[in-house]
Order: structure tokens, then sequence, then C-alpha cells
DNA sequence: TAGATTGTTAATCGATTAACAATC
DNA sequence: TAGATTGTTAATCGATTAACAATC
């Protein structure tokens, strides 16, 4: 299963092809091939084979892919059926929204808690999920081991709130605010969500495209 | 101005360098070589000058960057001195956080309205910006030529709002909706925060790397 | 002046595309 | 069987890195 050398850009289409073969699972489709699929995506059917071939022998000649077996495959590479654990730092607006709107749970997620320093929220629930005081984050930690964390906090307590996790064993954050998180350690992992880069570039495409 | 060939990967660089340049804006810091700056992001110094002659010669041999100037000059090549107007459709939990937490008026825009369908939030404002009724969509774009759109919309119907807004004359989109949209013509551009796709690349990551 | 650092050209590296034998 | 399509190897393309003359 796991392969070294597997690019970033392979990486980035895995998910991209993982959520149109759901489509097409739940369209009732039953096989694609490399061309149709590439069509749909933008992709040419030369480099799906190329992305597939790193991690297996998915299809077969003449026939191309069964969508619900490539759709588990790419699923299981991804880790959607791994049940990660997972708690959010820091529950303003966009903590909100995504603790009732993101379906972390077909994401291979369970939200163990929230927490906030704002006794405004603080003792509440979220669509379910307790949100718990930040005075309560190392001991909670202790009992519930967590793969990645959500952080979602002010900008200025950002880099503290991520040194201050690894410590404690966190190995991933998803990270909301708009700078760049570093660690020493290697094996920490950060996925920045950057709305400001994201806008940033679309500005310059519209303008120069 | 206008340089032809731009990759997709310098553009995305673009934005880390404003909002590094930005940092060391505020801290007082004067000048930065090419190797410095790149430290901080993990950017070759090579990289770098190559990325920034792109666009023009904004250094100084033996001296570097001015830090003031050359913000002002990447801020400029993003647009965020050009004042695009944006409306947002779709005012959810997550159409409000924007609304109330992002800084669009930094990135180059100008919220001029929101639009839903739903009776809770229509005629309300949200952080001075009026919600109003989807209804009056094509006749607001009449009088207020509008950019970009925020596309905060149900994933059922974003396709079809995306299609009826192009016909409007809209040219940028960002998408949050978790599907690929698609036009017919090539100026109209799509930069799409797909929130799933990202965590699902972060999942892979802490498994395998 | 000497040291530092640019902008640019050339070299390298890696990712994408094309081609094709294998085979369902 | 004949047509279709895979997995993989080879060719191409583009992006990154290295090198260096120019010069502040």
């Amino acid at each position: 299963m796991k392969k070294e050398n597997i690019s970033d850009a392979v990486i980035r289409r895995l998910p991209r092809y993982y959520r149109r073969l759901t489509d097409l699972y739940h369209r009732g489709i039953v096989r694609i091939s490399s061309h149709s699929l590439g069509e749909e995506l933008n992709i040419t059917a030369s480099q799906i084979r190329q992305d597939f071939s790193c991690f297996g022998e998915f299809g077969q000649q003449g026939y191309g892919y069964n969508v619900e077996e490539l759709r588990a495959e790419i699923g299981h590479i991804l880790g959607v059926d791994h049940n990660h654990h997972l708690i959010m730092i820091g529950v303003g607006n966009l903590g909100h929204a995504l603790l009732l709107n993101f379906p972390f749970s077909q994401t291979g997620f369970t939200v163990d808690a929230a927490f906030d320093v704002s006794p405004a929220v603080v003792n509440t629930t979220v669509n379910g999920i307790p949100v718990l005081s930040s005075g309560e984050l190392d001991e909670f930690i202790a009992n519930h081991p967590v793969d990645v964390v959500v952080l979602t906090v002010p900008q200025s307590i950002a880099q503290e709130t991520a040194d201050h996790l690894i410590g404690l064993g966190v190995k991933g954050f998803w990270n909301f605010t708009n700078i760049e998180l570093t660690s020493t350690s290697p094996s920490v992992q950060f996925e920045n969500i950057h709305f400001a880069d994201s806008l940033l570039t679309l500005s310059y495409r519209i303008l120069n495209c």
C-alpha cells in the first residue's frame, strides 16, 4: 500500500478522482475507461493510468475500470475508511460553519470535541459536538488521542497553539489561519486553506487571463 | 504589465510572497535578499528571482529588494489596488462567516451585496452588507456590474447558478461548493475552495508521510 | 575597492504525454 | 475473433536549480 515518492500533484488529483467516481457510482454507472474519466476532469487518459499505477492495477484491458471497485480503492488510499480522530480549536463563525456543514464522517474523520476560550460557547454543543474550555485541552488529549486538529483560531496565536499541540502528539493540522505554520518535526503535516491567497489568484486571473 | 505564459505554479506563489512581504513591512524591515525571503518560505533564491523576472526588474545588485516597493509591485500584479466588485450568492453559515471575517477590502474587493432565498436572512444586513432576495439578482447586476461571485450555495444548484451568472456577464467565481464548475467561455475563471479535497490530502499524508 | 546580490542563460530534474505490446 | 483498453516504457515538455557576468 505505502508507496514512496508519490508527488504532491498526484496526491491532489486523488480526491478529484474519488469525487467523480462517487458521483458516477451514485448515478449507477458500472464501468469507465481512463479516457472517459479524464474527459470530465480535464486530465489525459495517460495521466490517469500513470496516477493509478502508482498504487496498483485496478483496471482490465479492453474493459476499463469498475466504478465501484475503483472508488473503493482510491477511498482506501485516501484513508476515508480509517476513522481519524479530530478536534477543533477555535469555535468562531468559521469553526461553527464547519461543524454544522462539513461532512467529516464521509471523509474518514470523527470529531471528538471542539475548544474555545469564550464563555459564550464553552459548554454548549454544536451539531452534537461538545465545546469545551481550552483549559481542558491537555487532559482531553491525554485521554483521547487526536490525529488531526482543525485550527480556526486567531492568526496571532496560531503558531503557539500549533507548537503546544505538536508537543501533545498531534500529527496533522488543517490550518485555516492565513499564516505558514512550521514545525521542527518532519512527520507533522500541515494542510492549509489560505482563503486570501486563493482569492488573490482569482484576482490575478480575471485581470490577465 | 500583462505577460503571457505565466504558469499556475508561479501565480500561486505570488500571494505567499505578498503575505510575507506585508509581514516584513509591518515589522519595519526595509530590505531583503532573494535568499532570505526564500528561507522563510522554503523556496530557493533562484526560483524567487525567476518568478519576479516574469514581471519586471524589482531588485538591485548587491542590495536585494526594497520591502515596501516589492510588496507594492506584487500587490499591484495581484490586483489588490484594483477594486473588483463582488457579490455573494448563498448566505448560510459559511457565507455568514466570510462576510463577517474575511478581509475582502484588503484583497482588492468591494462586497456590494449578498443574495439568498431564505426569508430569515433576506432584507437583513451582515457586517453592513445588504442581503437581498435572489429574485432581485438580475436587476441588481444590471445596475451594478459584478466581476466576481462568491458561490456559497448548495451543491445541487451550483452549476445552474453559475450558468445564469455567466449569462449576466460574471467573469470570476470563488467556488465553495464541492463540485467542478465548467463554462463554455474560456474567459470565465473558477477558483475553487474544495474543503473535502483538502482534508483528504491531509488524511493521505498523515497515513503515508 | 571588495563583497554582495541581482537578472538571465544554461543544465538538471521531474512531470506529463505518447506509443505500444499485452490481453480481456 | 476483432476491438477496446490497460499498464508501462520511452519521448517530450515544462519547471526548478545552478552558474555567472553585470553591477550596485
